[in-house]
DNA sequence: AGCTCATGGCGAG
DNA sequence: TCGCCCTGAGCTG
């Protein structure tokens, strides 16, 4: 269920339990057995996100490379680790803990030069303090594309998935397809630190959360959201159902082989500020 | 048992 | 823009 919330939380999860230890490593799949078998009793010695990937260190120019995808799971649990069932990619395991990794698009064992040009091609990533929204304005604010896919690409801006794009537009009363260069300074500096702040909580509590205080369930008398990303939202995989705040019917459409969903009625066309 | 769908991304045409 | 890769849950039979 990856997007940047999760990888940055999972960057986390693998330090505190391997870093600064020998690890074992195995690939029961075989699908990483080459990689597996250059890392096994290693030190971790760091672990870093950037946007959707995944980076754990092992010194001496050795990274494993992980990307998520859209099927990518990891599951921790506490030693002794149970038999690896055949589709565990990667098995990391010490004394106390094994981390068991399944379905990623990318496991790979890289250089620092590698992991260098993956940077180079990432935009600016909200959860990563040291990164300024500015450098993705530069490419937005010139860009015909709709700011729907504008989010959605990596290289502008790195870790919003589409959960985390539908849930902003709709905060900030954007309209999905409007251009890019449509969008004022002052309306992407509000949308980029409304992505530091929820991805920020999203990483905290391990789910996409974007309702404000007063549309929450509790403050609205409506039951709680029961959906596979766990959180309160107001337009993500809500078609159909009428908004939080104006009762409009939220709408759904495919953009770019994903689907988008807005309110029609507080994301007007042309309009909104 | 088989189908569909999913918070992603790549390369071919 | 489409097809393809990766996996598993939740349907339908």
């Amino acid at each position: 269920m990856p997007e940047g919330h999760t990888i940055h939380r999972l960057a986390a999860d693998y330090a505190e339990r391997f870093q600064g230890q020998q690890v074992r490593a195995t690939s029961p799949q075989g699908k990483f057995s080459d990689g597996a078998a250059l890392v096994d009793h290693q030190v971790l010695e760091t672990t870093e996100a950037h946007g959707k990937h995944l980076f754990l260190g092992f010194g001496m120019d050795r990274w494993i490379h992980i990307h998520l995808g859209l099927f990518g799971k990891l599951g921790f649990g506490t030693a002794p680790a149970p038999p690896p069932t055949d589709t565990v990619r990667l098995r990391l395991a010490n004394t106390g803990f094994y981390a068991d990794l399944r379905g990623p698009t990318t496991c790979a064992l890289i250089t620092d030069a590698e992991k260098h040009a993956i940077h180079d091609r990432l935009g600016p990533d909200p959860l990563r303090p040291e990164d300024d929204g500015g450098r993705a304005w530069q490419r937005i604010s010139r860009s015909r594309t709709t700011i729907a896919a504008l989010l959605l690409d990596q290289k502008i801006i790195a870790g919003v998935g589409n959960v985390y794009r539908a849930e902003v537009l709709f905060r900030h009363g954007i309209d999905p397809y409007r251009a890019g260069r449509d969008l004022t300074r002052t309306q992407w500096d509000a949308i980029w630190s409304d992505l530091v702040a929820l991805m920020r909580e999203g990483v905290r509590h391990n789910r996409i959360d974007t309702v404000r205080p007063e549309h929450t369930p509790e403050a609205m008398g409506r039951p709680p959201r029961v959906d596979d990303h766990g959180g309160e939202v107001y337009v993500y995989r809500r078609a159909l159902q009428d908004c939080h705040i104006c009762g409009t019917e939220i709408r759904t459409a495919g953009l770019a082989a994903r689907n988008l969903f807005w309110c029609p009625g507080c994301q007007p066309t042309g309009g909104a500020a």
